[in-house]
DNA sequence: GTTGTGACGGGTC
DNA sequence: CGACCCGCCACAA
C-alpha cells in the first residue's frame, strides 16, 4: 500500500497533462513543467513518483529531455524500465541506443 | 520553521 | 560531451 498524501493542485495538473500524452507518444518533464508555468522539472518528478494514479498517469510516457528513460514505473531505475522500454515499443516508440527518439514522438500540449 | 533531498532542465565552463 | 551551478516545487526529518 502505497502512503497517499493529499495532491495538491500543482500534481494535479502534471497528473492531468501526463494522462493527457496520447500513446505512442512521449514528453518531457521541461515541457510539462514550462506547460504548468513553472521552471522546475524536480516538482514533475516529484509528483510522479508519488503519483496516486499509477496506471492512470502513463509515466513512462514523461522522459528526460535528454532523451533517457530517467526512471519511473515501481521502485525506481531498476529492471522495471526494461518493462517500460517493452511498453513503449508496444505503443509504437523506438528506443535509440536506449534512449527515446522524442524528436519523433514528442507530444505537443 | 528550517534544512536537505529528489524520477530534472538549462545554461555555463 | 562531461561536470558544475542555479532554479523550482513538494515532502520527510
Amino acid at each position: 500500500m502505497i502512503s497517499e498524501r493529499k495532491p495538491t493542485i500543482f500534481e494535479q495538473k502534471v497528473y492531468d497533462l501526463v494522462r493527457a500524452i496520447p500513446s505512442g507518444k512521449v514528453c518531457t518533464y521541461g515541457d510539462i513543467a514550462t506547460a504548468l508555468g513553472i521552471r522546475s522539472s524536480q516538482a514533475i518528478g516529484q509528483a510522479l513518483k508519488r503519483n496516486p494514479f499509477a496506471p492512470e498517469v502513463p509515466c513512462h510516457r514523461v522522459i528526460s529531455s535528454s532523451g533517457k528513460i530517467g526512471g519511473f514505473y515501481g521502485e525506481s531505475t531498476g529492471p522495471r524500465i526494461d518493462q517500460k522500454i517493452a511498453m513503449l515499443r508496444e505503443e509504437g516508440i523506438c528506443l535509440q541506443n536506449g534512449c527515446i527518439d522524442f524528436t519523433r514522438f514528442r507530444h505537443s500540449f
